[in-house]
RNA sequence: GGGCGCUUAGCUCAGACUGGUCAGAGCAGCUGGCUUACAACCAGCAGGUCGGGGGUUCGAGUCCCUCAGCGCCCA
């Protein structure tokens, strides 16, 4: 039984009596199949393996407000060729899915969607009932309201993410799915949270914050993008009695009441003078000081320009590094909100004037503001010839619609700036396919210029674990936090009582109140690997997974979703989340644009998947080189619906010409050749997806098996039952067909081929020279043929071959195959120079 | 402004690390063939200054420099 047991090794499975369709087709492959792998538990982890068996991967959860769109299945299809090659190589591999429900983008789904908008003041209504159809006016709910409408949206949207990605064919092991709002998530989450908040890592401060007005969100360094608009430069006087008025450039006018400072370059010889003296603003008559920062660009405008809380960034910077006061204008919604001028903080020469000024501004959107002050300027006089148009770069939220604003608001935030350096050293640790992408980490590391804002004034979300105690005036006290013992995570502080507190003092004077705020998305899918490897919950598992082998993902959240996964990693564990990383590209329109909403030209996959097939699109994923862009490409799917369907065809001929069981040495010369030659393709396969290449070993494992159609080596099935093995990470449905028309069990579970063990069938003589130059001479034979426009039946009279010792002596021992491929009637085989073959092609009329 | 990537046959791309049968594959196109596994198939046909220029070398898509175009990342 030792042969048979070897033989079965060397095979990946035990041979059973083949069963062949008469006629082989792809329909309906994927339900078979992806029912069959359900009820059999082929991708179930089994998690008393070690670490050293496991092989972890990190899966990104998609966030299923949004649709699935084709850039999914392409980088999911290249995550799942590599799962499944390390799971025939024999690792346990750990593949959940995870579904990223909560945050603003679900919020925006559920409103449209239902036709509702979150209102936190209302009580929860248990006999809501959402309207028929979404009416023009949102129906405002509660917030608990608000939350279970969300819950049973996205209830539905992950059924259908699942049963696409069960269609698509990935091996994940579908009992082990999470959501970022479950409860382990929300466990993880706030104790994550929790001891940051302990250790000083996280903390609230009253800060100025970029703020949408729309979303009414604060908005994260990470989720920020520049864009080009049109705007105008200002020329505006302000005041210095008994001088002149000095000159400032300014976008934003309507920002003069916010004005508390003006600012030029410690070397700028124009205004050394000025440097620690007053000034007055136009229309407002507000005494600023005029002071140095080498930020302020000589070159722009004249060379000195306002501060005021905020326009920009910048201004943020001087507010700080100047130590200058608050003079907060725009507030939460984006207009100007009332101010008291003349009270402290809003001094002016003229209150009275100011009050009459800002009257003309007061309740007005920032646009409108600047618009109606730029009148006032004018008819004051302090307004120096014409705006001049201009374009230039304002930061916007990546979703959002109108430029940002820049408000102060209590906030939480993760500190990261001081981390530079160490999260700079954690790139480097980490292995990055393909290498280059570590740049795109490191520019973002060094660029950070703001810690983490993890707070949203929002409802979907997990809440901060956190209360307050309220002084005897109901006032919070932001400096103390009451939290919870970590047993009683998770917590939701507008519904639990912190320890020591009856439910009847919420609220009230001596009381305590809830954090109101969420955690951002990121804040939860940052612990993507604590939350599916059960930290803490679950430790035994966690031992087994943690640190994880793998990240996939996509190269456009390289600064959010891998930055604050390493983040949390680094902080909690001292550890890198993963060992490597493997970066996939973005797929693009067919006409290499990239894919939008707006443009219209986003590419659901699910008709493509009809349509073609499931091998046939992953097929076209899988070219997909690592972090490369890649255009949809219908073409490249239908090469691979031919592939599948050459497979089906190519395996049929092979086992129904199987004689007896070839377990013992390969004896013909060619099948030897071939052999060894797919011994190098295994080589190279192998090679290539240790280096996350599955693209190329795709590349190398099509390219032989033409070859081998071509050679046609009937009974070959060692052959076959490799290539089988080799196509089975990237066409797991057709591969698994022909598997099971003559293997027992599943082709993913069986072994990956073993290069050393097919060159022992190949035998000691085996030489790929034998197939090289049996083909190229078969080959010449074949353009003999179509040149006299001949049939390949036709026979050959006469075949004369040419060659160098070594070739001869090669093709001779396929003498046989080389006659009965050509049908070939005479061979002339002789040494010498020059290379040169003859085919006599038989006449029309002699006898063939 | 700094950085990264790409630029090879009409189209999509291989040719990396380890410079010398590397000038290739597929698609499209053209010409033929139902070779009892496949007509949703098979066979045959490709001469493209390997973006431009310079350099290293006996020899360069392959290494170095530089320029240009495109894309992306960061500021």
């Amino acid at each position: 039984m030792r042969c048979h047991e070897a033989a079965t090794q060397r095979y990946g499975s035990p041979l059973m009596s083949p069963n062949v369709p008469e006629k082989p087709s792809l329909a309906g492959l994927e339900a078979k199949w992806a029912d069959r792998w359900e009820a059999d538990g082929t991708y179930r982890f089994d998690r008393s393996k070690s670490r050293a068996e496991i092989y972890a991967i990190d899966t990104p959860p998609p966030t299923v407000s949004g649709s699935l769109h084709i850039g999914h299945v392409m980088s999911y299809t290249h995550t799942d060729t590599v799962a499944r090659y390390r799971r025939m190589r024999g690792m346990e591999v750990f593949y959940p899915m995870g579904w990223d429900d909560n945050g603003l983008a679900t919020e925006r789904r559920v409103q449209n969607y239902f036709g509702v908008r979150c209102d936190p003041t209302m009580p929860y209504d248990p006999a809501f009932v959402p309207p028929e159809k979404p009416g023009s006016d949102p129906v405002p709910v509660s917030r608990p309201n608000f939350v279970e409408l969300c819950l049973r949206l996205t209830t539905e949207d992950e059924r259908v993410f699942e049963e696409l990605w069960r269609f698509l064919g990935l091996s994940v092991d579908w009992s082990m799915t999470y959501l970022t709002i479950g409860e382990r998530a929300q466990r993880a989450a706030q104790r994550s949270f929790l001891r940051l908040l302990g250790r000083g890592q996280a903390f609230q401060a009253e800060a100025p914050t970029l703020w949408d007005i729309d979303f009414a969100t604060p908005v994260a360094q990470a989720e920020l993008e520049d864009r080009e608009v049109g705007g105008a430069n200002h020329r505006l006087l302000f005041g210095r009695p008994g001088r002149s008025p000095i000159e400032i450039e300014t976008t934003r006018p309507e920002l003069v009441p916010a004005c508390v400072a003006l600012v030029a370059h410690p070397d700028d010889a124009r205004y050394q003078s000025l440097f620690g003296t007053e000034v007055r603003s136009p229309l407002f008559g507000v005494p600023v000081p005029v002071v140095a920062h080498e930020l302020a660009d000589p070159e722009k405008g004249t060379g000195i320009a306002m501060i005021c809380t905020f326009g920009d960034v910048t201004d943020v910077v001087w507010w700080r590094e100047l130590g200058l006061p608050v003079r907060a204008v725009v507030g939460r919604d984006g207009r100007l909100q009332p101010l008291s001028w003349g009270s402290p903080g809003w001094e002016s020469d003229d209150p009275e004037a100011a009050r009459r000024a800002y009257g003309e501004l007061q309740g007005l959107p920032v646009r409108r503001a600047r618009s109606r002050i730029v009148e006032l300027l004018a008819a004051a006089g302090d307004l120096v010839g014409e705006p001049r148009p201009i374009t230039h770069a304002v930061k916007f939220y990546e979703r959002g619609e109108r430029p940002l604003e820049i408000v102060t608001s209590r906030q939480w935030f993760i500190g990261t700036l001081d981390l530079r350096d160490d999260l700079l050293a954690r790139g480097k640790e980490l292995r990055w396919h393909p290498p280059y992408m570590e740049a795109r980490f490191e520019s973002w590391v060094e660029g950070l210029n703001s810690d983490w804002n993890i707070s949203r004034q929002r409802f979907f979300g997990v809440p901060f674990p956190v209360w307050y105690p309220l002084d005897d005036d109901g006032r919070p006290d932001f400096t103390r936090h009451l939290v919870p013992e970590e047993g009683r995570l998770p917590v939701d502080p507008s519904t639990d009582v912190p320890a020591g507190y009856e439910p009847a003092q919420r609220g009230r004077p001596g009381g305590f109140a809830g954090d109101p705020d969420i955690m951002d998305t990121w804040a939860t899918s940052s612990l993507t690997p604590q939350i599916a490897g059960g930290w803490e919950d679950d430790p035994d598992l966690f031992a087994r997974v943690f640190p994880m082998d793998l990240r996939p993902q996509a190269h456009d959240i390289i600064r959010t979703w891998l930055f604050t996964t390493v983040v949390r990693s680094h902080l909690e564990h001292d550890s890198l989340p993963w060992s490597d990383v493997a970066i996939s590209g973005f797929v693009l329109d067919p006409e290499r644009k990239k894919m939008s909403k707006s443009k219209g030209n986003v590419v659901t996959p699910l008709p493509l998947l009809q349509e073609h097939g499931a091998d046939a699109v992953r097929y076209w994923a899988a070219n997909g080189r690592p972090g490369t862009d890649t255009a949809v490409d219908e073409g490249q799917m239908r090469i691979g619906r031919r592939l599948a369907i050459k497979i089906l065809n190519a395996s049929r001929f092979v086992i129904s010409r199987l004689d007896a069981p070839a377990d013992g040495a390969v004896t013909d010369a060619l099948d030897a050749a071939l052999l060894a030659r797919l011994a190098a393709v295994v080589d190279e396969a192998t090679g290539a997806f240790e280096g996350y290449d599955y693209a190329r070993a795709l590349d190398r494992v099509e390219t032989f098996f033409w070859t081998f159609c071509d050679e046609a080596r009937a009974g070959l099935a060692l052959a076959l039952s490799t290539q089988l093995r080799l196509f089975a990470p990237f066409l797991p449905f057709v591969a698994e067909e022909v598997w099971s028309w003559w293997r027992e069990g599943s082709v993913h579970v069986a072994s990956w081929p073993d290069a050393g063990e097919l060159r022992s069938s190949a035998g000691e003589d085996a030489d790929p020279l034998v197939l090289e130059v049996t083909a190229g001479v078969l080959s010449q034979v074949r353009r003999a043929k179509t040149e006299r426009r001949l049939s390949m039946r036709a026979p050959v009279a006469r075949l004369a071959v040419v060659d160098t010792p070594e070739r001869v002596a090669a093709l001779r021992r396929a003498e046989g195959d080389l006659r009965d491929a050509g049908g070939v009637d005479v061979l002339e085989l002789a040494e010498g120079e020059p290379a040169a073959v003859q085919v006599d092609v038989a006449s029309a009329g002699s006898g063939g």
